[in-house]
DNA sequence: AAGTGGTCTAGACCACCAT
DNA sequence: TGGTGGTCTAGACCACTTA
């Protein structure tokens, strides 16, 4: 039998070179999906842009529309893409709340959902020291370890409940100053995104029951001493490239970190 | 233009019944999908066991191979199925190290993932106090409300780690006793499942920093007061039914709760 | 060699959105 | 009305597993 739906070496000619497509052994919806990510990284489709529709996808790299949904469908499940139909495909702007709840765990005792309120404490530049230099994979001690540091306090209701201490490159966020920050967006995340196009698609969190220390004591009015929860976060963009690690003590009197695991049926 | 190939009113007639195929709204492989789950929840095909192949399910269900591709797809982006080239489509057995760490996230501070030992402290049988009645939904105080009380220490190179608190109904485990505990599987979950049925596909987590009461600080060999994690979690079979709850306090001395969110790309 | 899931295609209609 | 994604199908070949 011959496949006269698939034949393999008549694909059309104008297809953009596809790493290891006659070579590797990737199938070839995997590799349409990592073109995609390169050129998101790439920033050729910026944030909250519309990607051409899939039929013109698919002609730009050569291949079904079936192809260009499987690769596009992976990428939205990842929630590195959004899809509305009638509308496009879109790269998704962290400003909504279902973006900021992606990133943002930390609910009432009674359940309730609320978004907090950002407080920028601090700003200032250094350099990384060689722990967090190596978790950001910035080179030890040289002059391109530079960061930003800044302080956050996030209030639920006027209440403390949050205080972040966060480390990102000086590199990839030029000319940040408090005003930026401060003007920039309803969340960190977004301000990284609008003003930096550096887009937050993944987090690595490890969390510790510890003794408050001073400062955390006083922000949430508690004893020092008294249990709150750190939480130590890895964020990273496109292709797993770190973009910031915190360190952040929330206060679980009132509130507490939620995780639904394996949702679906 | 007449759509020869998905005419709609000529479907084949062996079709099982699907909910709603003629007045829902909801798309084919969501209907199949959603019968799958009601077969699974039935016990037509228990834990470990195949399933009919995919051309199979197609037939049965009188639907195309990709309607049931699609269904079977979405079961095991949520693990509740899993497959493998060559063999077919299974129910997923609690007994691999994958399966494992899909609810144990534990692991010690340099990042080293370890299988824990569990050790079976207590079992009782009582009437669940009206929060947990709630939370399982069983009639409050009503003598259906039975459960079994299970203690638990799970230890990481023989270090204790997690002292738990387990409540689960009496009428979906009957005979329930410390040898079949000891004797069931290599974790609790996979106790449930081999030896009545039932299987663990979600949980839903709220994470504490809390001071530790004396039984926890003698297990964890640390200063009553000193801050331990508590991790509360329902887990959820088939059709997110809630099957048990239990209170955890883990030891974050040498050991913390890790999280990957947004893995894939 | 036979059977399974994995990939890929072409093409139809439907549902939604903007104009 | 025209364009988009969403659903659904039929059918081909590929890769893997088991015997």
């Amino acid at each position: 039998m011959i496949n006269l739906a698939n034949p393999p070496a008549t694909r059309p000619q104008g297809r953009e070179a596809l790493q290891g497509a006659l070579l590797g052994p990737d199938p070839l919806y995997k590799q349409v999906k990592h073109q995609l990510v390169r050129s998101l990284a790439e920033g050729e489709w910026k944030a909250g842009a519309l990607l051409p529709s899939e039929p013109r996808l698919a002609s730009r790299f050569g291949v079904g529309i079936s192809t260009i949904r499987a690769a596009i469908g992976e990428l939205v499940a990842a929630r590195v893409l959004a899809r509305r139909q009638g509308k496009g495909t879109f790269v998704p702007l962290h400003d909504d709340r279902l973006s900021i709840y992606q990133f943002f765990h930390v609910v009432r005792n009674d359940g309730t959902k609320q978004l907090p309120v950002s407080e920028l404490v601090s700003l200032s530049r250094a350099k990384a020291d060689d722990e967090v230099a190596d978790l950001l994979r910035l080179p030890r001690g040289a002059a391109s370890a530079q960061v930003f540091r800044l302080r956050n306090v996030l209030r639920v209701s006027g209440v403390p409940v949050v205080y972040s201490d966060i480390v990102i490159p000086a590199t990839l966020f030029p000319g940040l100053n408090e005003a930026t920050v401060r003007k920039g967006g309803t969340t960190l995340y977004a301000v990284y995104q609008s003003r930096f196009g550096v887009s937050i698609i993944r987090t690595i969190e490890r969390l510790r029951a510890v003794k408050s220390d001073t400062a955390a004591a006083r922000i949430f009015g508690m004893r020092s001493g008294d249990p709150v929860l750190e939480v130590r976060r890895i964020a990273y963009t496109f292709n797993d490239v770190p973009v910031e690690f915190r360190r952040s003590r929330v206060d679980t009197r009132q509130f507490h970190y939620f995780l639904d695991l394996g949702r679906d049926t």
